[in-house]
DNA sequence: TTGACAGAAA
DNA sequence: TTTCTGTCAA
C-alpha cells in the first residue's frame, strides 16, 4: 500500500515538464525515504536523478519499497489535468498493477481520479559516486537559461570556462562566435540572484546544447541553478526543490575537437 | 430593410467564434422579436441555437420577417475586422443578396463597412420542445471547459453522471481512466462561481467530447454554463448572452455500450 | 507598456 | 511541425 499524499501538486506537474521530454518511461521507486527516479535519456547520454524526500510530503505511507514503471508522457497528461493549486495523492495498492492520481482543488469540491496503467520497465540504477569537484558554480535559474538558449542560436555546444573571474559561456556556429562571461557577484538584494564561483582548479568544458537546453526545462523548480564541473566528468546541473530534494541532470563533456572541426 | 445596432459589438464577434467550427452555413433569422440562428452541425449530430432578442439592441428595425444565409466563416473574417470596442451594425435592403456589417470605432474615427453575399440555404427549422429535464446542473462555464478538455486528453466519450451529491464526469481511454466529481457548492464569493445541481431523478447520459469541446468554444460569452440531462433527450448546453438572449447546444446521448467494446 | 509563454491554427 | 496570436506576468 502507497499513499503520497503532496500538497503543493503543481511540484509534481513541473517535476514531469522537466524530465518528460528527456525521458519516455522510467520506474519511480518508492521507499520510506521518499520517491525517487533515476533514468537516462532516451539516446543514453544524460541521466536524470530525482529525489522527493518523505519529509516534504504532508501525508506519506510506503509499507514496502516498490518500483513503479510510468510512461512519462501519460502522466504528465494526466498531471495537466489537475489544478495548479490542487493536492495531489499518489495511490498504489500492492500487487497492483495501475497507479492512481487523485486531485483535490483547494475547495474540496472538485474530485478527480485518474488511474493508469504500469509498465515493466527494466531499470539500470547507477550508483552515482560523490566526487569532488574542480569547480561549483551557483546561479539564478533563469538567468542560465537564458544563456543556453541564446546560444543554441548561434552554435551546437558550449564552452563552460571557470577562472577565478567568473565562468564564461562560448559558442561558435556558422554566422559567428558568442562569449557570455557572468562574474562572481554576491552583493545583491536577494540571495537566489546571487552567482557564486567555488574554484579549486580552472576548468574548461564543453557540452551539447541540446541537452542542457533539455535540463533547462526545470527552471521553473527552483530560483536557482548548480553547476558542478570537474574535466573528466560528467557535468551535475542541479535545481534544489523546495524542502524536498533536487532534480539532478547529469551530461558527459564532449572531447574538444579541432578548430577546424566544421570543415572535415 | 434591416437595421440593427449592436454597441457591444465583440458580441457578435464571440457568438461566431462560438459555432463557425460546428456550422458551415446557416440561415439568420430576423423578425421583429430578434436575431436568431438554428443549425445543424456539418455531420448532423449536433443542433446549436442562437437567440439575440431585439431590446439587446440599441437599435433595432426589421420591417418583415427575413432570413439571410451565410457562411459563417466567412462572416467570421469579417467580423474579425471590427476592434473589440466597436459598434457594429448589421445592414441589409429589401431584395437585396447582400448584407453589410458596419464597424463604427469607440472614438468614430474609424468606420468601416463590410459587404458579403448571401446564400441560399435549405433550413429545416425544427420544432424543439420544451422538456422536463431529469437533471440541470448549473457550474462555471471555465470549469466546465477544463474538464472537456482534460478529459479528451484521456478519452473520446465522456460519462456525465448527476446523484445528489453533484456531477461525476468520467471517461476511459488507452492510457487509463478517470472521473471527475464536482459538489454542488453555493458558498461562494461570486455567484457566478458557484455550482448548483437540480435534480429530479439520477442520470447517467455519454456523450462524445469532441462535440463537448467544440461547445465550450462559447465559454467567453458566460461566466457559467448550464447543462440539462433526461435520459433518452439530446443534452442541452446553454450560455446566456448578457441581457440578450442565449446560445444553446443539443447532442444526443450515445447509447451505453458493453463493457467489453473494445474487443470485438 | 512590454515581453515571454502557451495554446491554437495552418 | 512551425508559426501566430492571445493572454499573462513583470
Amino acid at each position: 500500500m502507497l499513499e503520497l499524499r503532496l500538497v503543493q501538486g503543481s511540484l509534481l506537474k513541473k517535476v514531469l515538464e522537466a524530465i518528460k521530454d528527456l525521458v519516455n518511461d522510467a520506474n519511480f521507486d518508492c521507499s520510506s525515504t521518499g520517491f525517487s527516479l533515476q533514468a537516462m535519456d532516451s539516446s543514453h547520454v544524460a541521466l536524470v536523478a530525482l529525489l522527493l524526500r518523505s519529509e516534504g510530503f504532508e501525508h506519506y505511507r510506503c509499507d514496502r519499497n516498490i518500483s513503479m514503471g510510468m510512461n512519462l508522457n501519460n502522466m504528465s497528461k494526466m498531471l495537466k489535468c489537475s489544478g495548479n493549486d490542487d493536492i495531489i495523492t499518489i495511490k498504489a495498492d500492492d500487487g497492483s498493477d495501475t497507479v492512481t492520481f487523485m486531485f483535490e482543488s483547494p475547495t474540496q469540491d472538485k474530485i478527480s481520479d485518474f488511474e493508469m496503467k504500469l509498465m515493466d520497465i527494466d531499470s539500470e540504477h547507477l550508483g552515482i559516486p560523490e566526487a569532488e569537484y574542480h569547480a561549483i558554480v551557483r546561479m539564478p535559474s533563469a538567468e542560465f537559461a537564458k544563456i543556453c538558449k541564446d546560444l543554441a542560436s548561434i552554435g551546437d555546444t558550449v564552452v563552460i570556462s571557470v577562472t577565478k573571474e567568473g565562468v564564461k559561456f562560448s559558442t561558435r556556429g556558422d554566422i559567428g562566435t558568442a562569449n557570455i562571461v557572468v562574474r562572481q557577484n554576491t552583493t545583491v538584494d536577494k540571495p537566489e540572484e546571487a552567482t557564486i564561483v567555488e574554484m579549486n582548479e580552472p576548468v574548461s568544458l564543453t557540452f551539447a546544447l541540446r541537452y542542457m537546453n533539455s535540463f533547462t526545462k526545470a527552471t521553473p523548480l527552483s530560483n536557482t541553478v548548480t553547476i558542478s564541473l570537474s574535466s573528466e566528468l560528467p557535468v551535475v546541473v542541479e535545481y534544489k526543490i523546495a524542502e524536498m530534494g533536487y532534480i539532478r541532470f547529469y551530461l558527459a563533456p564532449k572531447i574538444e575537437e579541432d578548430e577546424d572541426e566544421t570543415k572535415p
